[in-house]
DNA sequence: TTTATTTACGCAAACGTTCCCGGTATACAA
DNA sequence: TTGTATACCGGGAACGTTTGCGTAAATAAA
């Protein structure tokens, strides 16, 4: 089941001009007669010619796409920060391959590994909730491959990062919570590896401290897969809610870990936010259309595509080896609902 | 900033053997002996060689990789539906490049276009809501280029197709209607040009039929972009709601056009389902959390994903070309919620 | 010992493209 | 006539891989 494009040779038969001059014809080189030129152009237009970006890549060793890995393309999040990468790379040239790690280390690895050999030009990465060893991408890395982190950074490697304001989302969300008047606020928290958690926790603890409250560890709850399986969030949750005192407010870390978290009090008819309120980072298009609606920490995540996709574009395009790199870090939104707030709830 | 990955000439060269032998080697052939086998692979996984795919693209004229074009990734269904595409192209060794056409037809011919260039060796579409030329499909598929239709098919060519029953999901969700009372129901449908709208229709309008309704066409509405604006779905709304006869209810026949429909509810303090109740197609992993609970007709997204891959790489892989193709039709399911049934109305 | 067969490897072409290095023909000045 | 630009075009290598064919040496059969 062969597809025959027309190619270079074709043409050059057809008209009895050798290769080269066809090449030549069609890039508009001055070596080349007008007529023949007109010849050609008409003959390649007339058989739909397309150049073959495969012997292209092959000879120049670039393909002009660009790889992005992360962990579900079925979470708002994510999706809209790939239409941000599209965007950006649509307009330089550049086409993308996606791939996702479904939050298992075994297939970041192996989509890295594929990316890589498939000569992508670069690598857009959120890790998974899994990773903590980065062989897979430092090997890469040290051999000067571009690759930017986006939301899911690493500390331990050196590339140009973008992320979003991780503690302040955290912070504001939780003094929101106390100044709601809550004061036994719990956290639910995805993977204890990736960066974000441990930012989110930090502001999470900050706000605790500078409001007077204590922190107490075992208001935390890690979960593995942050949000994914319903049954982890399950499990955490019925361990907070055993705690002695049991928590008045909950700020989940993570979109699926909200909406889940809803999803748990829903099904044990714990009203929100009367009997425990409920604020998490969400980018989902319909916490407002949410029962109750939700409370969220949104990020820019459109533009968090756009940014990363322009820096990692940059250093691909750079003529020397890129040695200075950049975090940038993205204002998140506070959103206010009933799922905090008792004067919205209808 | 270039690359440089290890060639199998690398391994040649430093081994003494030619890059046929090497070759060879590798794909463990019997006319290399055991010795030589053992140096190559040792030395091979050494250096961690990977064939070069771009190579072997270019050589076997095909790239191992389909590709997928959708309006979007950010839509519970067909996020679902590529999961599925891509555990079965994952499992058959076959990479997998989406592309978005936003619901538009220019970008869709574009990314077409692209795509074919690209070498990609089989094409999975549900055409944008705009598309009613189908110049750019059928010139590919004129030339027995592999394209499996899903959803959203077009009747003017003969390929492989995957639907679910949209009339009976139409059908069974209007009779639903009927017996919880309503009598007035209207149609939120989406573009005219849509396969998948006209067989939505065609079962509520069957419907309403067999229960003793009449069909009036002023209760059908069509939203072009499938729901995408919210301000096309509000005008829509209003025209429905401005009747003599107020519809009591309403189909919604896309998942955009029926989380839309909500929030127009909500914003005009249209109490669903007292003042009006709501069904509509949604693959939505949050129905059962929004306010009021959705009653939806579901389609099985990941197995469509997964039958519609496995029609097309059969086809790829098939000696002689395919000239028998099948329509696979899969059952719609129906999920009753509060936003229709006012018994569970809590 | 001679001939046939097997074993184990190398050579070179091919995939589509670009580009360096030529070459030839015409025109014009010396 | 010779020299030398200029304009135009072709040959062939290269990118990394596979594979048909050729062939030397080793072994088996005669």
């Amino acid at each position: 089941m062969k597809f025959e494009a027309v190619t270079i040779k074709d043409i050059a038969k057809a008209l009895g001009l050798s290769t080269s001059t066809v090449s030549r014809a069609l890039r508009d080189s001055y070596e080349i007669s007008p007529e023949t030129k007109k010849k050609v152009l008409e003959y390649s237009e007339k058989l739909n010619y397309r150049p073959n970006p495969i012997a292209l890549s092959l000879k120049e060793k670039r393909s002009r796409s660009i790889g992005i890995i992360v962990c579900e393309i079925a979470n708002s999040f994510f999706s809209q920060t790939i239409n941000g990468i599209e965007s950006i790379a649509y307009d330089m040239g550049y086409n993308v391959i996606i791939a996702q790690s479904h939050e298992s280390y075994e297939r970041e690895v192996l989509n890295v590994q594929y990316l890589a050999s498939r000569s992508i030009d670069g690598l857009l990465v959120s890790v998974s909730s899994e990773t903590k060893d980065l062989e897979h991408l430092r090997n890469l890395h040290d051999r000067g491959f571009p690759i930017v982190f986006f939301d899911r950074v690493v500390d331990e490697m050196e590339t140009h990062k973008v992320i979003v304001d991780n503690f302040k989302g955290a912070y504001d969300a939780t003094i929101h919570l106390v100044q709601c008047g809550y004061r036994h606020i719990a956290a639910l928290a995805g993977s204890e590896y990736l960066s974000i958690t441990k930012e989110r926790l930090g502001g999470y603890r900050k706000a605790l401290e500078d409001s007077g409250l204590t922190y107490n560890e075992n208001y935390v709850q890690h979960c593995l897969h942050g949000g994914m399986l319903y049954d982890e969030v399950e499990h955490s949750l019925t361990a907070l809610l055993q705690q002695p005192q049991k928590p008045d407010a909950i700020l989940a870390s993570a979109d699926k870990l909200t909406t889940n978290c809803l999803r748990y009090f829903k099904k044990r008819k714990i009203r929100v936010p009367d009997d425990v309120a409920l604020i998490g980072f969400s980018n989902l298009d319909l916490t407002d259309l949410l029962s109750p609606s939700l409370s969220v920490v949104r990020q820019p995540a459109f533009e968090m595509g756009q940014l990363s996709t322009e820096l990692l574009i940059h250093q691909i395009e750079s003529k020397r080896p890129v040695k200075e790199f950049e975090q940038r870090i993205l204002p998140p939104q506070l959103f206010i609902r009933e799922s905090t707030d008792k004067t919205l709830a209808g």
